[in-house]
DNA sequence: AACCTAGCCTACCTGTAGGTAGGTAGAGCG
DNA sequence: CGCTCTACCTACCTACAGGTAGGCTAGGTT
């Protein structure tokens, strides 16, 4: 992914950037100082900070697939594999940080065209894999959930990316998280 | 509250503009074109962005105290109110925004100072008013919920912030945000 | 008439934003 | 050995950020 060390490197921080201070409240000056080049040598590897925000929103949009792939691929049940995701957005919780893409959708309006569309992309990928393992876990008799398995997938997303952004408001307790987790596994009913 | 007419037309278009843009992703020129005035007039008003930010939250809460204040002075049930509540919600999610009190939490850690606090004390008005509202229609025999007030209250504010990001980034549908409001009278039982 | 204040202005400052131009040291290859 | 490519550099540019200093004007006060 990640031509070269250095441009993983600017990708890693620029990362934690957004996850903590949003796409705009970052600069070419922040990241240089913090990865140890110059300003100038950013633009090697991104030429224009929208660049630095497809790859960056790719790679996340990867990541996530890849995660995905590996959880599917294991042989858990739909319901430990949901709980696993939440944990993820727990982990991201545990850092003060907030989501890549929440912190993207929150500045849609002011990103780079092609950003947007990654951001979009992510939402979407999340919203269906979730989807997807609801009704496995239907299909399995596990769960027996009044609303459309879309409309859970849809409220538990939001639940999640709400809770890191409103969590970190709060110092950063992870009551929030696990209310919005509670409350899902309620509204699938049937354990 | 607005001392003058100038200083509110400034806070409109910038609570406007956080709820489009995020704060630091407008700039004193931006409010100077769109009100009619020179960027040093502003500072007469707000000498420094950063109590702009705090008047502009400020107001924010205040007109949330009023609203909720005069929610609850309506003779309505528990379950109106609420679904009023998320009618709120809704209506800035038809003007392709989102919430102030969402914007600012995402850009929290670039916050000047005195305007966390604000957000933070936003955020817990809303929570506390919601687990109040929920307890008054459990104790009316309204609701049988199998959480806390006080987490399906969490839950749903997150859920609520969190579908106001997404919608937008998903083309503004207001399906999102209506599974959120579904999936919480669920949470909540017996209608 | 002399003054004060509110509300705006012009003009300017410093710092930083993202970005460009062009140069250079070193690794790898023919 | 000379060439080329990668990955960085210095030096610079324009635009804009937030903010300051000080002046002008209109409407009251006294």
């Amino acid at each position: 992914m990640a031509a070269t060390k250095t441009a993983g490197e600017l990708l890693d921080t620029a990362q934690r950037f957004v996850q903590h201070r949003g796409f705009n409240a970052f600069s070419y000056k922040d990241l240089a100082s913090e990865v140890g080049i110059r300003t100038a040598s950013i633009h090697y590897h991104f030429p224009a900070k929208a660049d630095l925000g497809k790859a960056l929103m790719a790679r996340y949009r990867v990541a996530l697939d890849t995660t995905l792939a590996k959880l599917d691929a294991s042989n858990r049940s739909p319901k430990a594999k949901l709980k696993q995701f939440i944990g993820f957005y727990r982990a991201t919780q545990g850092m003060g940080a907030i989501c890549v893409c929440g912190s993207l959708a929150a500045d849609l309006e002011t990103l780079p065209e092609g950003v947007r569309d990654e951001v979009t992309d992510y939402i979407k990928g999340s919203e269906s894999w979730i989807a997807k393992t609801i009704k496995a876990g239907v299909d399995a008799g596990d769960f027996e959930p009044d609303l459309s398995p879309t409309a859970v997938a849809a409220s538990l997303l939001a639940g999640l990316q709400g809770a890191l952004i409103l969590s970190r408001a709060r110092d950063g307790a992870p009551e929030v998280l696990n209310s919005v987790e509670k409350s899902f596994f309620l509204t699938l009913a049937a354990s």
